[in-house]
DNA sequence: CATCAATAGTTGATGCATCAATTAATATAC
DNA sequence: GTATATTAATTGATGCATCAACTATTGATG
């Protein structure tokens, strides 16, 4: 363990390599990165969205949100419009082509999480599950 | 839970998650990023080291490497001089002054990292870190 | 209805990491 | 002992995130 004395900074240290590590062999695995899979994710799930709305649930700020929705617009995954009603919101929705695209991705990311988790029994899944959430409590207090 | 269907997409995505805001407090509350503050605690446990050396121990790419200790060897945290054994090298070590500030960053992040893990037990601890360990394991097999 | 506030999105500056290419020094092999 | 390979460090290009400043649009208030 290289980072320091406690136990409590190794774990912290742990966390911190293996976030880099998953984020490395997610965007080897299944080509692009978790933010935009995420982002894609999202607009799946659902038929338009403003901008702002698809900010708060990947949880990325919104200067990064235009710059990836402007790059999924020029690879033509995504389409963008104003929003007519007030045209301060920028609509945006899956092209029939991007919408195709990412069922091989949902496929991909399946056997990704699989991996990153086996071994690991559901009972154990909650516990850690259960740690981590207390973590974030914590953070957020912080 | 923004992310997916599955639990095992959920964890990942709180891992994620915590992930990022550990980074933004540690850096409001240290002052510095956990990169930087991993770098000097390495060069605090020895007299001097060369550059390729704290690169395999923090674990962050030696073209970073070179940039925070420019960046360090600027505000005089750190020395560096080459190896005169082997031109190649560079050996680097931390300043008095520096030494002397390191004493204060490691009272706070020992702060910081008793909040992050408030109400863990010993033995949570240990099994969380049992975990980590096995999805690292996982991981590197990806 | 004219001004002021709030909101959505964009842009620019900055930080930090990566990879690939380059430079400089040394080691190896024939 | 000269050509070749290896190694350490650096630099440049790129990706992705943040914050702060700005534009444009709409809402609210006197």
């Amino acid at each position: 363990m290289t980072n320091s004395c406690s136990e409590e900074a190794s774990i912290l240290y742990t966390l911190y390599c293996i976030n880099k590590q998953i984020s490395s062999k997610f965007e080897s695995c299944i080509g692009m990165s978790q933010s935009r899979h995420d982002i894609l994710q999202q607009l799946y799930q659902v038929d338009e969205i403003s901008q702002t709305e698809l900010q708060k649930k990947v949880n990325i700020d919104s200067a990064a949100i235009t710059r990836h929705l402007k790059q999924l617009e020029a690879v033509e995954m995504i389409l963008r419009r104003k929003n007519p009603e007030d045209n301060r919101f920028t609509l945006v929705c899956l092209s029939d082509h991007g919408r195709k695209k990412i069922n091989s991705y949902q496929a991909e990311k399946a056997r990704f999480v699989t991996l990153v988790f086996k071994d690991f029994k559901e009972e154990e899944r909650q516990e850690l599950m259960d740690m981590l959430t207390r973590i974030q409590n914590n953070i957020s207090q912080v």
